[in-house]
DNA sequence: GTCTATAATTTGATAGAC
DNA sequence: GTCTATCAAATTATAGAC
């Protein structure tokens, strides 16, 4: 699965054939076909390696006390990532767009259910900071993630990523702190998901 | 051309076969290698084609006489076509996001050139609005263009193109007007939701 | 479970008649 | 210039020995 998600973002979906990937891991193709009976079953494991990931990564900044520190670590964190962005672009976004393209099998909805695993816990943090709209300015801080990586990517600039890092630091600086003066204090809002 | 650069968008390049952009075009299979030696040189048409929509546009918003009008209309031309965003993302940015893949052929930095063209484009209005870093005001609004387009198609979500096209629209009107006689611009802000 | 060999299909590209 | 027929290579998937 490892093998399969890092030579998938690498290479694209399509472009990836299974003795790539065979080849990645380290065993004859055969072996492949005995854990996944398809391509598509690939794919799908290269999506659940990438959302694995995901978990991981926002299961550590949830860790965090404050909700405006764990987005600006994640920004943080995406930056820090510059460098695969500008070669590859992100494993996620760049895979939801290949898949998007089809429509049989019913990839393309796995892919965007992934995404949407961001844009939720995202918008939890801007509900957390008592923001009108979480989901609204959810999807502008994961939309100009995926902006800026693939122009990074297109342009093969890594500036690209760290300017708009810093504008969107800057941005999430700005933002109103519910736990500033009154106003009640936590408890805000559930902590588990609302949807 | 015009065959290639849709059918292209719709199915994404390596998807598409020969065959494929033949039927769209209503000629054989062999008719076609006779104008394109290559597979290659059918996805660089498509490309082409697809800047020449881009300068048909730029053309027609040069012809309004204000800088911040152009890329207001630049942001409504975006969401009223945001049908197509959300079916098939962006021609531009998908496609450069599959090419930016491959290591052969230099296809990649083709698309970079295209996804450039508007940079500047938007750049160049920037820059006669008197702003500072009208490169990175650019980076920003054709990024956010990009971001909203992924998220759109994603998530199957219309709404997202014209949630985010709003916010971009306020963000151009709150730019400082340098045609205005008084005070000097204020520093920029972010494209954040306005308070 | 692992691996080699191979079947079955697709597809980029060409030959050659018209 | 247009079109049909076809080749050669690549790739998904399977069969079957170990």
């Amino acid at each position: 699965m490892a093998a399969a998600a890092q030579v998938v973002h690498r290479q694209g979906a399509e472009r990836t054939t299974i003795a790539d990937i065979a080849r990645a891991a380290d065993v004859p193709v055969g072996n492949v076909y005995y854990y996944f009976k398809t391509k598509d079953e690939l794919v799908k494991a290269a999506l659940a390696e990438h959302a694995h990931q995901l978990e991981l990564l926002t299961g550590e900044l949830d860790r965090l006390g404050d909700p405006r520190e764990r987005l600006k670590r994640l920004v943080e964190t995406w930056v820090s990532q510059r460098d695969v962005a500008v070669r590859y672009g992100c494993p996620t976004g760049t895979l939801a767009s290949e898949l998007d393209k089809r429509d049989e099998g019913g990839l393309d909805e796995e892919a965007g259910r992934v995404i949407r695993l961001l844009v939720d816990w995202v918008a939890g943090q801007f509900a957390q900071l008592g923001q009108p709209d979480p989901e609204g300015l959810a999807l502008t801080l994961v939309g100009a993630y995926q902006g800026m990586s693939l122009l990074a990517n297109a342009l093969r600039d890594p500036t690209v990523m760290t300017r708009q890092g810093e504008r969107l630091l800057g941005w999430l600086g700005s933002l109103p702190d519910p736990l500033a003066t009154d106003g009640p204090p936590a408890g805000d809002s559930p902590p588990g998901e609302g949807r």
